[in-house]
DNA sequence: CTGTTAGCGCCTTCAT
DNA sequence: ATGAAGGCGCTAACAG
């Protein structure tokens, strides 16, 4: 279905088939009517290609995301997609595993697919080639959960809630506090978390502990469960994601150990799904949404006005703590010796809390 | 950057830069070489709007899922995008939070843009508008997560599957097994898995109980609460899908009950994170990345033959049972009295199992 | 092996 | 208020 057709049955010229669609002003309401009639009729819809082509604008987004497995970025997207929508543009997600080389390639191809403009969640905006390249192309692009000087952001202090966390839960009585991390060479956002750390213990006073790196998802439970046997154990930990905080919860009851009673544990991203699980998830809450959404609100505004985003422009959006089940201060003493047994495995058909 | 701008420093004409691209064994080499590296320098790419409205091919494919924040979705776009790299494609995923109005509005907007073929996930392929207009436009397609026979699809049998799961349920000693579903009407594959479960019910013949159906998610966990808190209750539940059984699992726990002691809950889906949970997730387990990727690689054929895929190409991949620490047999008659207060609150912070 | 050229479908200036 | 026509960047005949 093209203008043309459209044209020919409506009895007018494509301009006006195309005016009809684009400058509804310039053309008499009459023939306007007729022309909307004609085309809902055939299901014309102008094609996209040939309209970018033309005006060199493609109402297109570009998202760049680290993968849709983690929650977190799956929730931000639907804050993207929602913006979006509203300022009638359509969005190309693609995700890089967190590999830079990747993250490369792709905003290759988003820039070769004509997108207006790109939301993007790197690993490292310091050394990010992608980044330079879209700088040196002067297209917009928005960053998002990073902060960094030199670019467009919308982000959380991560540093400041981390430390807050760990100063908090020092208040509840907790000493031994150890920080779990995924692979922290991979991100900056884990890097600014565990400098939160151990700003925070710093501030309370407590020696650091060695952070816990989990860097394959793999046999993540498994290593974790291990760290966990070896005494002395910390009382609290403080992870750098909620994905790993879930995990962290299944190594201390597969040691047997109570959660939050013998361990205390806190997340960070603040995923719906932390709120339905048992015990409910303690966690930095963000608004993953809103991230996405005022991300892209920033590129089209700046878009609109025919600029680049300005790195003056970054928003520090407000996160919040949630203290929840998995968290609580330490147990006395006499309860750490409670639980020594692990629980019982499938065989036994998951007795965990008959102990 | 143009094809134009490399000619002119390659010292060729646009037609030889682009045979060296598209049809590099028609150019000589040294010629070609000459041009990939001014391309290289000059950071060259194609211009996609220009290449799709001249081939009519985009090499992009649409996707249309319901929501990525469920994880089964998420996963399966995993796939889907893996597939479709492989073959040099890219992927423009879009949701429609289970509305078949906005299921219509994103193919329109997909076949807009061009898209080479879609993979889908509808509310309803027997009634899909969507569809139909795909059918009309003689778009390539591919279904996933429903089979028709009209329709080319890759599923799993989901009715089959729920069947199982119930006799299993009732081989462990369960009588009172209770379906809970989403708003059944919704989805096509809710509907399957609940005509599986009246029949697994029949073969055990057991006597069918009331679906619970949880339309809205916001009171999911309350109302589900309040469910199990009258008498008789059911000694299982299955759910038509794991976020269900993560909510079932919180609500039982609300109501004082353990799992799998007092109330065994068994999920569909099998995403990921059901296995880190405590308890782990029993569950039907569906290949959701393969279901992804293998609609691609259906959908890849057909349009590298030129044709419509035939809805006889339809697979049906293998599920799996997942038996794991949510179920277990009905534990006996006295132990049902044991549990009978609720589990302490937030504001005792969590001592869930100090019971 | 390489160059010239005609559109793909649309928008937009210019002319009427 | 409407129509005619050029060209966005690229690929694929067709020539040479």
């Amino acid at each position: 279905m093209r203008i043309h057709e459209v044209a020919e049955r409506a009895g007018v010229s494509v301009a006006t088939v195309s005016r009809a669609f684009n400058l509804p002003d310039k053309v008499a309401p009459a023939t306007r009517e007729r022309v909307e009639r004609v085309a809902q009729e055939l299901g014309y819809l102008p094609n996209a290609s040939a309209r970018t082509l033309r005006t060199q604008r493609s109402r297109v987004l570009g998202v760049v995301l680290p993968t849709l497995l983690n929650p977190v970025f799956a929730e931000c997207l639907q804050g993207v997609a929602a913006a979006a929508a509203v300022g009638s543009y359509a969005i190309v997600p693609m995700t890089t595993a967190y590999d830079e080389a990747q993250e490369l390639r792709t905003v290759a191809q988003l820039m070769a697919a004509n997108v207006d403009g790109l939301v993007l969640v790197v690993s490292n905006p310091a050394r990010s080639q992608a980044l330079q390249r879209l700088r040196a192309a002067a297209r917009p692009y928005v960053l998002a959960y990073s902060a960094h000087p030199e670019h467009p952001c919308v982000s959380v202090d991560g540093e400041g809630a981390a430390a807050e966390v760990v100063r908090q839960l020092a208040a509840l009585g907790h000493q031994r506090i150890a920080m779990v991390s995924g692979t922290l060479s991979a991100s900056d956002r884990a890097q600014q978390r565990y400098r939160g750390y151990l700003r925070g213990m710093a501030d309370a006073g407590l020696a650091v502990l060695p952070v816990v790196e989990v860097p394959f998802v793999d046999n993540a439970v498994q290593s974790l469960a291990r760290y966990l046997d070896a005494a002395p154990r910390p009382t609290a930990l403080f992870c750098s994601n909620d994905l790993l905080a879930v995990r962290c919860i299944r190594a201390a009851r597969l040691q047997g150990l109570r959660v939050p009673e013998d361990l205390a544990v806190v997340g960070f991203d603040g995923i719906a799904i932390g709120e339905e699980l048992t015990p409910t998830l303690s966690t930095v809450v963000q608004p993953n949404g809103d991230m996405g959404r005022l991300a892209v609100q920033l590129l089209l505004k700046s878009i609109a006005r025919a600029r680049l985003p300005d790195a003056r422009d970054s928003l520090c959006l407000p996160h919040s703590l949630r203290w929840s089940e998995s968290s609580a201060g330490p147990a006395p003493t006499w309860a750490h010796t409670v639980f020594t047994e692990p629980i019982p495995t499938l065989s036994h058909h998951g007795g965990n809390h008959e102990i």
